[in-house]
DNA sequence: TAGATTGTTAATCGATTAACAATC
DNA sequence: TAGATTGTTAATCGATTAACAATC
């Protein structure tokens, strides 16, 4: 098929076949079905060919899907075929977290700067990153090619980083706080917020023993 | 409307807007339209009135929705009207940082438990809890009346964390690991993942000087 | 009364799934 | 050749948005 808008869905189902993928590559699985992907990954077959046909023909009919190929052209969709420099703002406890996590390295994804607002936080060390002040943020984004921040700040913060963040000119926000942040239409903001997540889990447990009123179930 | 059966778009938004009338509500507002809220959260004054509209009439014509009000009503169709337990899997660095978020607490959400597999792990302190080892997570479910469980292991560890959160009467599964799990039907999952955030936002990059090929964009 | 805003139906839009010819 | 599986079109399903009568 080949070009048309893509939509978000099937752009985030992209690293979810990757992660896959490559699990299937280091048991040194070779060729990968539609089927096969469905059934290990709770997605409908017809949907994944889509997917992939969006950008390109990558399988080959009656065989299936070679596994290096396609992991090498997935990369090369969402661009992490090269290094992409990320800036994490926040050196809190999740932001300490995620400075730790190494698992996007893998994925050519790397926190190669850590930034906060409160004096006594600066200057200390996060996993071989030395905290900076956020009034170093928009020079150490064109020192060090960055292109993503990550916002690990109280909710009250997060708009004023974000702002920080896109004058200084980065491309991305990856959204921690539990904030709808309002920023220029060229930057794409991604939320990252558990909170939501957990909230709405509620909503699908058993009604409670003590729960008078109606069951809407 | 009331009834039918209510999509999980529908659901996920519900703790947005739980959110913001909170900080309204903080802020003494005692009245809001959709019309304000869609320009604050960034959706459709429409879909706002629907999805409310599902669970009841909770607005006045020509009025808006009387805040203290609707934020009682959404606590109720969350369930977090009453306190949920969760028990945590995984003192790691994430799971730390979780443990000590405490933004769950004033929604009733709250940790009550900490886990681990790890030996040294078990019997330090997390946040006032004390890390518990595997084998006393059943036990712990039921005399703590847990009903959710929160992964925040390594992935290759996460199925089967999963399985005896299962095992251990559980409702629910909020999973930090980067898998999709497998668990029984009765069992709600929500994903949050933020490798998959990330690595998505790359995609959204402007293409960098040094790609030759084609530019899809 | 005039203006505002809900709840709800109808219209639109978009995403998922089924089906199948092409072909390895 | 027979069996498997893709890429793609058509059918279906579901979610969002527009429009408006009801009414505060």
């Amino acid at each position: 098929m080949k070009s048309d808008k893509i939509s978000e869905a099937v752009v985030r189902r992209l690293p979810v076949y990757l992660r896959y993928l490559s699990e299937l590559s280091q048991r040194e699985v070779t060729t990968v079905s539609s089927q096969e992907l469905g059934l290990r990954l709770d997605l409908n077959p017809a949907q994944i060919r889509k997917d992939l046909a969006y950008f390109g023909d990558f399988g080959r009919k009656g065989i299936g899907y070679d596994v290096s190929y396609l992991i090498e052209k997935i990369r090369h969709i969402l661009k992490i075929d090269q290094q992409i420099n990320v800036a994490l703002v926040g050196a809190g406890n999740l932001g300490h977290a995620l400075s730790n996590y190494n698992a996007y390295l893998k994925d050519n994804m790397k926190i190669v700067a850590v930034f906060d607002a409160y004096g006594p936080k600066i200057g200390t060390q996060i996993n071989s990153l030395k905290v900076q002040p956020m009034n170093e943020l928009s020079e150490s984004v064109q020192k060090d090619n960055i292109r993503i921040g990550i916002i690990t700040v109280p909710d009250t913060e997060a708009q004023n980083v974000a702002d920080q963040l896109v004058e200084s000119g980065i491309e991305a926000i990856l959204n921690f706080a539990p904030t709808i942040l309002k920023t220029p239409p060229h930057i794409r903001i991604h939320h990252a917020d558990f909170t939501t997540d957990l909230l709405s889990l509620a909503y699908y447990l058993e009604n409670g023993k003590d729960d008078e009123e109606d069951d809407d179930k």
